[in-house]
DNA sequence: CTGTTTCTGTAACATATGTTACAAGGAGGT
DNA sequence: ACCTCCTTGTAACATATGTTACAGAAACAG
């Protein structure tokens, strides 16, 4: 993808040429948690997962970033010290465009349609953090996997819905174990309310 | 409080005159849940708490607002619909301050001020919300306590922290049940890690 | 086609937290 | 000083989820 092809980016006539571009390998460590956030990181080729780990040690996935898509951007007007909140790690080959926070700062003044994209993403981030922060406060496993479902529905515009990752994974985008979830997937499968295979999840009821 | 106290609206020179003022007793509902979004509501008396529900029926406060804070600014211009994400409560005589979303894009556009207030304001929220989803995922009821003592600990400045609320809401500040948090704050008084009164926390180790 | 690896289901068991109920302790009003 | 209400501590019990381990199924590589 191409810098002026990036949803943030689009439509706007700033000059690339100060722009870096960095290029990571599978699996390395592209920003460490606590890290002072200095830029604006757009994912060009491939993509990233923000990561981290609870007190007792579990690795839990906060975002996946796949191309077009921005880190580093929500923090850099607040009162807040800007620490990245996870560890980015490159899932694949990835490249990297880097926007200095400075620069990104005057960019906003001088275009106002970067602005408006600026404003856009931060809204539609919010709205998805909100979702997760929803799914985390349901009490019981079966809750998170009806609310995982009724989003995905929305989403998918059916009533099967494609998992497009492990159950393992999905375990880890639930907060829960992976038995626990298998368990609880056959629980209501045998109440007849879902229908299940490797890789899809059917709703039975409405 | 008035409007050109409140933070968001700080050294703008803004014509308030269009902006309604709205006052609701104590308990009053001031939005539901789900509710279409159209203005942004500013407290400049009272207190506020915005409320929602887990699919198991279980009440949860997303947030508290005091005079001065504002709640429906972080969806304005997201692709996303802009319904609230929980039921908006007066917790005791307040009064509000709404202005239109429409009205409130214009003035974004004339007043630089305003707008980089703006930005600021949703760098700290969303800095907030992203506190909280850690709180969320900590694993035990004790990493919860760990991590809303190191918070309360780095604002506070203080190893003794005042918690300005009951036993019963810090509970449902940390998503637990009372007599839950009762039990893990006594084997954690008995391990020598904190002690504690009625009304604060003092952390015994560092 | 075969061997190897990864994913998923399954089960027995451990344990953290929720649930419910009650009594004692404080706070505030009269 | 007394009463009442709200808050907190405490306990017995219920239960959901985590933990660990293993085996069969599917995916993959050569």
């Amino acid at each position: 993808m191409k810098l002026h092809d990036v949803p943030l980016l689009k439509n706007t006539s700033l000059d690339f040429r100060k722009v870096d571009i960095a290029s990571f390998p599978k699996g390395y460590v592209i920003e460490n948690e606590g890290n002072l956030s200095e830029y604006i990181g757009i994912v060009l080729t491939g993509s990233i997962s923000i990561e981290s780990y609870s007190l007792a040690g579990h690795t839990f996935i906060i975002r996946t970033l796949s191309e077009g898509m921005i880190y580093g951007d929500v923090l850099i007007f607040g009162n807040h010290s800007l620490n990245y909140p996870g560890t980015i790690i490159a899932r694949e080959h990835t490249l990297i465009a880097k926007i200095s926070n400075s620069l990104f700062k005057k960019w906003l003044v001088e275009s106002q349609t970067l602005l408006y994209n600026y404003l856009g993403l931060l809204s539609d981030k919010t709205y998805e953090l909100n979702s997760k922060y929803k799914l985390l406060t349901q009490d019981t496993l079966r809750d998170k996997i009806l609310h995982y479902l009724n989003e995905q529905k929305k989403i998918q515009k059916s009533q099967t819905i494609l998992l497009n990752q492990t159950k393992e994974e999905l375990a880890a985008t639930l907060f829960v174990r992976r038995p626990s979830l298998s368990r609880e997937l056959i629980n209501m499968k045998e109440e007849g309310l879902i229908d299940y295979t490797r890789s899809t999840i059917t709703i039975l009821t409405d």
